[in-house]
DNA sequence: TCACTATTGTTATACTATAACATCAGGAAA
DNA sequence: TTTCCTGATGTTATAGTATAACAATAGTGA
């Protein structure tokens, strides 16, 4: 048992499930499974805690991989586009998604000392503010909500 | 009139009284109202639109100001500071506050074309987020509610 | 074989933000 | 008045985040 999300979980099950969940995509989307995929999922799998396109890189350099910025971009992108990361907007940074196959408007309860994210499904403050954009006819495509704050084990 | 939040108001007023509530502010505080921290108020109250600081800093410039990028971050985070502009995370830019002096925890509709954002006082006994929050024994400190989408007149 | 597409490699550059320290102006204390 | 302190501004340098553009490669299917 590990700590996430300020709570305990399997996260040894966490990780296989998230990675069996990948691989199975990518067969029915007709995508690669490729190495460099499966090794950013895993980086940012190892932790429940934002981490920034630069730390990926770091570790994917110290692994030999090649390690120029686009490299990270392009795998944390794929990530994200697909479904299984977010980006967390307040810290620059990334996160493996906890609800992956949901179709969800994500909300991250994020510790400013220690970079740990818990993600919630949704939140009732975007249901307001789509209350509040219906009324002014505007389309909303995306939201952001995430609230910094600082977790149990931090204080 | 002007269009402001996707919905029309009286500009000009907005303008004046967001003017005068920094001026009175900076009085009654001890702080100076100073030439560039008016001006790069008036900048962002031009329009409700989010500006980067980089939209500033070449504003100031034109105008013969000293504009080295802390010149802008220093005026900026001093309104974010007191209450008076708010960062978009979203797009690495600030916006006027438009509900000067009352306590709030804001959220955004943010037009993806043309950058207009609207600013909602969201009560924060809504959020969701906090009810897991205080479950999870985690201790809310700010928050970041943004939708972004398309406005009526950018469709 | 050939052409096509998806993925990866690489260089260069753009955009966003802050650290650190020098200078200046105004007000309070000596 | 002179000195000192504080808050505000000026300036240089650098750190941190992100993308454009194009080359190379590998697999797929005609
Ligand atoms: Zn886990
Ligand atoms: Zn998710
Ligand atoms: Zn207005
Ligand atoms: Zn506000």
């Amino acid at each position: 048992m590990a700590s996430s999300g300020f709570h305990t979980h399997d996260h040894v099950k966490c990780v296989a499930e998230a990675l069996g969940a990948l691989e199975s995509y990518c067969q029915t989307e007709g995508l690669k499974f490729t190495t460099l995929r499966r090794r950013v999922f895993e980086l940012l799998l190892e932790e429940h805690k934002a981490m920034g396109a630069y730390d990926i890189l770091d570790r994917l350099r110290t692994e030999g991989f090649s390690a120029q910025p686009p490299v990270a971009y392009r795998h944390l992108d794929f990530l994200v586009a697909h479904g299984f990361a977010h980006k967390i907007e307040r810290l620059n940074a990334f996160i493996a998604c906890t609800h992956i196959g949901a179709l969800h408007d994500p909300a991250f309860l994020i510790c400013r000392e220690c970079r740990t994210v818990s993600e919630t499904m949704s939140d009732s403050s975007i249901l307001a503010l789509h209350h509040r954009a219906s009324d002014a006819d505007f389309q909303i495509e995306e939201s952001v909500v995430e609230a910094i704050g600082t977790c149990p084990d931090c204080r």
